[in-house]
DNA sequence: CTGCGTAGTGGCTCCTGACC
DNA sequence: GGTCAGGAGCCACTACGCAG
């Protein structure tokens, strides 16, 4: 009976349960069952014609074999890596495809700049992007539907790599054109724990609960109302940045709410050079449009 | 040549059992 | 309780044969 051709994927299943030393914790990188890193492992021994791994029960041992594949198999990933960086970067131009997710807010307050340096700076770079919350973006990555999710810190990122591209406070605005602002109400985005900060610093400054206009869930939403005079808005910097010319920052002295905005990305991935070239133009981007 | 139905195959999850 | 192996079943994809 003919051997099945070597599969790469499975090649990289075994490598990360060698890494690990554990068929689960190859699962969880890999965002697979244990059964399809456990099958698959079985596919490549059957495809090599070689034992990799002992099959004890509850033991996870590589054998003697297993340990030469897994240390040939470096050379074979990392000349997997130049063939994709061959088509990135060539001859010093910066190209490819870029496929990425991120909120709704941070497309249209700080991306409309960015793409227009990206563009000029590297025709042959083509970018795509989709919009949608950081829930729908983790997901995207886990499977493979996007290369990277530009996303804020109020979630649990311990499974993915990050890249730190902006950290940032929220802040109260109101309209430039308003003189006396104490009287009005509140626009805050929907319940969050940020939005509890602020409910308990304004219970303890002016000792009454806040006078909410309304709730929305969008802040640029929010940063447009306050724009038309509505209220004071409560949103993250980032947010204003584009805006200053028409609001001003409330001057309430309160505990700082930080954020930072991170790139994430699969942890078993290396992250290409395109990519790279677009997160740290961005962080860069950003920086200048702050300062 | 094209469209459709069928069978085979690969890869996955779910589940269970065995073991430490 | 955590881990690994393996079977059952599901789904997507592909190859192939056949009719129009």
């Amino acid at each position: 009976m003919a051997k099945p051709p070597i599969n790469l994927i499975y090649l990289k299943y075994f490598c990360d349960a060698v890494k690990h030393g554990s068929i689960t914790a190859s699962a969880r990188e890999n965002y697979v069952s244990q059964s399809a890193i456990s099958q698959g492992i079985a596919s490549l021994e059957k495809a090599l014609g070689a034992e990799l791994i002992t099959h004890q029960t509850n033991r996870f041992k590589s054998t003697p074999e297993g340990l030469v594949i897994f240390e040939k198999s470096k050379t074979v990933f990392n000349s997997v890596q130049e063939l994709e960086e061959s088509l990135i970067v060539e001859e010093g131009v910066i190209s490819g495809r870029i496929e990425f997710a991120c909120m709704h807010s941070f497309a249209l307050a700080l991306l409309p700049q960015h793409l227009k340096k990206v563009q000029k700076e590297c025709p042959k770079l083509h970018v795509n992007f989709k919009l949608a919350h950081t829930d729908v973006i983790k997901d995207l990555i886990r499977k493979g539907s996007i290369d990277f999710g530009i996303v804020l810190d109020n979630e649990d990122m311990s499974s993915f790599e990050s890249f730190e591209l902006y950290s940032g406070e929220y802040k109260l605005y109101v309209s430039n054109k308003i003189k006396k602002y104490e009287s009005l109400p509140y626009i805050i985005s929907e319940e969050r724990v940020e939005t509890n900060s602020l409910k308990r610093f304004f219970k303890k400054r002016f000792g009454k609960e806040m006078d909410v206009l309304m709730e929305v869930s969008s802040w640029e939403v929010i940063a447009n109302l306050t724009e038309a005079g509505l209220g004071i808005g409560f949103f993250p910097d980032y947010v204003a940045l584009k805006r200053m010319k028409y609001l001003k920052v409330v001057p309430y002295k309160f505990d700082p709410i930080p954020y930072k905005i991170y790139a994430i990305y699969p942890k078993s991935k290396k992250i290409p050079k395109n990519q790279l070239y677009f997160l740290e133009s961005l962080k860069l981007s950003i920086y200048n449009f702050n300062n």
